[in-house]
DNA sequence: TTTAAATACGGAGGCTTCCTCCGTTTATCA
DNA sequence: TGATAAACGGAGGAAGCCTCCGTATTTAAA
C-alpha cells in the first residue's frame, strides 16, 4: 500500500474573515434592536462595511444570521435559570425567570418576531436556541411540580408562547406590564389548589 | 340661482366586477386556508381567473384582502359571544367563547398569522375586525367580573394575544389541545379566590 | 339598435429584498 | 517571493407586492 503524503497544515479562518464576521454580528444585533424585522440584510452589510456576498458567505440565510445574533441571549437565559434554581424556591424561581424572559424582549435583547420561532417553531435552525430555553423552562417547571406548588399538563413552552403572543405584534405601549401580569395569571392558573403562597 | 340639472342615475357596481370580487374572496379564503401567509397574490389572482390589476382594484393592499376575507369570521365570533352571554353563566360563557376562538383557528377559519394583527395590532385596517372581537371579549369579561367570578387587571385582548401566541407559529401537532388547556389555565388564573366553581 | 360614457380589466414594468454566482482581491504558508 | 486557497463584493436573478395605462366590457340614454 502506498504511503499517504503528509497533509498540509489545516488553516484556520483568516483574520479578515474573523473580523468581518464579528462586525456583521454586532451590526446585525444593533440593527435588529432598532428596526426589528424590518432590518434588511443589504443595510446590515453596508453598515458593517462589507459586501452582501460577504454577509451570505458567513450566514447563508437571513435566519442563520438571526440565530447567530441571538445565540448568546438564549444561553444567558439558560444560565439565569440555573442561578434562580439555586437561590429561590421553585415557584418563585419559575416566576422570576419568566419575568426575565419578558425583560429580554423589552430591552430588545430578543426581537419579538423571532421569539416565536425560537420558542415555538419546529425548524432545525433554531433547535439549539430552542433547546436551551426549553431545557431551562422544563427544569424550573419540573422543580415546582416536584415541590407540589404547581401542576401542569401543558408543554411548558406553551406558556412562553403565550408570552410571545403578547409581545409579538405591535402591541400597545404597555405590553411589558401586560406580559408580566400574564406571568402572574399563568402562575396562578397552574397553582396547585391550596398552595397560593402569595 | 340657476336650477341644477337633473343628475344622471347613480350606477351600482357592474355585474362582472361583483362576480370577480366574489371569486377573489372565495379563492383567497381557500388559498389562505391551504398555504397560510405563504399564499401569494399573483397566485390567488390566477386561481380566481382574474388579472393581478383586478385584484388590486378590488383590494388595494394585501392586508385589505386579508381583512375582507376574514371580516365574516370576526363577525361570527361577535355573534357567538352574544349567544353565549344569553345562554350561559358568565364565566362559562367566557370560557366557551375562548374555546370557539381556538376552534376558529383550528378549522382554518382564521389564519394564525393574521390573528395577531387582528387582536394585537394597532393598525387602522383591522380596526373594525379588532373592535368586534374586542367588544365581544370585553362584554364577556365584564359580565364575569360583575358576577364576581373573576377579577382582571389585564386588557382582555391580552388573553387572546396569549392564545394567538400558541397558535401563531408552526407549533406542534397538538397546539389546539394546548390552546384549550391554556384557556383553562387563564380562566383559573383570573378566578376570584373562593369562586372555583369547576 | 346604436352610441357614448363610465367602469373594469389585465399585464408589463417598477421597486424591494433575499439570495447566487463568479471574477477579483487578499491572506497565508512554504 | 510565489502559489494557493480563502474571502471578497457587486451584478444580476427570482419572488412578491404594487402601479399605471391602453384596451375591453357593461350600462344607460337616445
Amino acid at each position: 500500500m502506498a504511503q499517504e503524503a503528509k497533509p498540509k497544515a489545516v488553516r484556520g479562518p483568516r483574520i479578515d474573515a474573523q473580523r468581518n464576521r464579528q462586525r456583521l454580528l454586532e451590526t446585525a444585533k444593533a440593527t435588529f434592536a432598532e428596526k426589528g424585522e424590518a432590518a434588511g440584510l443589504e443595510e446590515i452589510a453596508r453598515l458593517a462595511g462589507v459586501g452582501i456576498g460577504t454577509l451570505y458567505r458567513h450566514f447563508p440565510t437571513r435566519d442563520a444570521l438571526v440565530e447567530a445574533v441571538y445565540r448568546n441571549e438564549t444561553q444567558r437565559l439558560a444560565e439565569a435559570a440555573a442561578e434562580l434554581a439555586a437561590t429561590h424556591p421553585p415557584v418563585e424561581a419559575l416566576r422570576a425567570w419568566m419575568r426575565i424572559f419578558v425583560d429580554h424582549i423589552a430591552t430588545k435583547q430578543l426581537m419579538a418576531g423571532v421569539l416565536g420561532s425560537i420558542v415555538g417553531g419546529t425548524s432545525d435552525l433554531y433547535a439549539d436556541a430552542g433547546a436551551q430555553i426549553k431545557t431551562a423552562m422544563a427544569m424550573l417547571v419540573d422543580r415546582a411540580v416536584a415541590d407540589g406548588d404547581i401542576r401542569l399538563d401543558l408543554d411548558p413552552l406553551d406558556m412562553l408562547r403565550a408570552l410571545a403572543g403578547v409581545a409579538n405584534v405591535s402591541a400597545g405601549p404597555n405590553w411589558e406590564a401586560s406580559a408580566k401580569r400574564l406571568v402572574d395569571i399563568l402562575i396562578a392558573g397552574v397553582r396547585t389548589p391550596g398552595r397560593e403562597g402569595r
